[in-house]
DNA sequence: AGTATTTTACTGTTATGGCAGTAATACTGA
DNA sequence: TCAGTATTACTGCCATAACAGTAAAATACT
């Protein structure tokens, strides 16, 4: 079972290394990611409340990927392949 | 760059499949993640706004992980466990 | 077909996330 | 040290996510 709290310290801190990495203010990644300085901040801090689509577009400017998978991800996908022929 | 609306339709998508193997209604499924059976209905239509803590919780009883990756996490992660010595 | 269950959709309420503005603190470089 | 910049923290307002309740539509079961 995931923590939310570590998850999203964890994915904030990484966000913070990737921007500075990238020598961005947290306003200018802000403004980039089309979110409030705020949202950015709290992001870096671990914040667990927020919004999907605030942090992928966090996510997106600073190039972190996103990917998800359970134990049936490849039966679903096969049965979505087949649906599509 | 991730399309939003595109990632969370997926990701509801496949909450759907999981949840439906695992034998457990949305209902069900609301009260064992802690969240109203809105949220879950919601995320399994791909709704772009729900939050990460209710996201991830209901992620967690269907058994889907999250995992995240940035060019320079690797990097990151190296300096992290030099600190810790 | 008929019934029970589940899902979808809508509503009103409540709680709070997102935001800009601001100020104080911390950091960086000359 | 001093000045400029960035981060942290706080405030108040607004928009809306989360929620339970309800009802209708869809699905499953016998």
């Amino acid at each position: 079972m995931i923590n939310t709290n570590e998850f999203m310290a964890g994915l904030g801190k990484q966000v913070r290394f990737h921007r500075m990495k990238a020598g961005l203010t947290q306003v200018q990644l802000a403004n980039m990611a089309g979110v409030g300085k705020t949202t950015v901040f709290d992001i870096e801090k671990g914040k667990t409340s927020v919004q999907i689509d605030s942090l992928l577009a966090v996510l997106g400017i600073v190039n972190i990927d996103i990917q998800f998978s359970g134990p049936l991800s490849m039966e679903y996908e096969k049965l979505m392949e087949r649906e599509n022929n």
